[in-house]
DNA sequence: GCATGTCAAGTTGTG
DNA sequence: CACAACTTGACATGC
């Protein structure tokens, strides 16, 4: 078993810039190339450190934040490597993380916000996913990224209509996103059950939240659901891709969706415990809460854990 | 310098 | 019917 970082740090050193393209649109369009291509040189340079950083502190994989290269779809501002000064520079950058992640065994992915919606009837609202997807999954070649991560998006009345949108839109996709792309059970719409038989007849992987599912329940058990996640990866030849988190205010506490700032480890499935598999940890302390759990499941009496650290 | 409001995008559920 | 929640800063602005 591995554990994720999402994202961000919260002690160490490490941060990412980002830019608006309210700022970006009162400049003339070669200073807007100067100012972003600062800040992706930052952002690839910082992008090495972090995983400098998450090999050191033991983090076995690092999801990279979409607005890794800012506003880079924009209608108005978006922009191609290729027309910033650093460009080369840049790309050398990706090629040494994307090194650096094989050899250290660091599993890379994304998980593209909520705008992406492939289920949309709105044929815009699925362009403009289309176009963020294959942003994503540049940067996913790029890296030596293995997943893109979404969810099924909106109901709209009908979750087979929607699921049906979806199944219909994958051929548009490049095989750079199309072999990456997983979908994640959500905590108000798509649950495990929904998901099942779409994701074992397109073969596309189905990422586990166990959050997501005590907040959206289906009936299934959390040992059924991992079992049937488990598959879908299996049957693609993949290592499994899960997600823990826990409720802010805890299971009583009214809404259980924001995160808490650690993992209560109670909250860890014990079925999980010594599998092959990655798992994301979405909490707001980000690394101090993985080393926490990692810590924590270390001493668990339950159940032999090999966590990659100690492996 | 420091505090505060703003930031591209979709969808759903709440007040 | 307007608005917050998803996630979360970092940046731009204004004092």
């Amino acid at each position: 078993m591995r554990l994720g970082l999402c994202c961000l740090f919260k002690k160490e050193p490490v941060s990412f810039r980002t830019t608006t393209a309210k700022s970006l649109l009162a400049l003339p369009r070669d200073q807007q190339f100067q100012k972003l291509s600062e800040i992706c040189f930052d952002n690839a340079t910082n992008l090495y450190l972090a995983l400098e950083t998450v090999h050191r502190l033991g983090i076995g994989a690092f999801r990279i934040m979409s607005p890794f290269f800012p506003r880079m779809t924009h209608p108005a501002v978006g922009y191609r490597l290729e027309d910033l000064p650093e460009g080369k520079n840049i790309s050398q950058k990706l090629a040494a993380s994307r090194s650096f992640a094989r050899k250290n065994d660091i599993r890379l992915s994304f998980h593209p916000d909520q705008f992406v919606v492939l289920s949309s009837p709105h044929s815009q609202v699925v362009a403009n996913s289309i176009r963020e997807l294959e942003y994503h999954g540049m940067l996913a070649d790029a890296v030596g990224a293995d997943v893109i991560n979404i969810h099924a998006g909106g109901v709209y009345g009908d979750k087979s209509q929607a699921l049906q949108r979806l199944n219909d839109v994958l051929p548009y996709l490049s095989v750079a996103v199309r072999k990456r792309l997983t979908l994640e059970n959500d905590d108000v719409s798509y649950t495990p059950m929904d998901l099942l038989s779409f994701c074992e007849r397109l073969s596309i992987p189905l990422v586990y939240d166990v959050h997501h599912h005590r907040c959206n329940p289906d009936g299934l058990s959390v040992v059924q659901a991992t079992t049937i996640a488990e598959k879908s990866w299996q049957a693609v030849g993949r290592q499994p891709y899960f997600h823990i988190s826990s409720p802010r205010n805890g299971w009583q506490g009214g809404d259980p969706k924001p995160h808490a700032d650690y993992i209560d480890p109670a909250d860890f499935p014990a079925c999980w415990l010594g599998r092959e598999m990655t798992v994301d940890v979405e909490a707001k302390a980000k690394e101090l809460a993985v080393t926490r759990l990692m810590a924590e499941l270390k001493n668990r009496p339950d159940a032999p854990v090999l966590l990659k650290s100690a492996s």
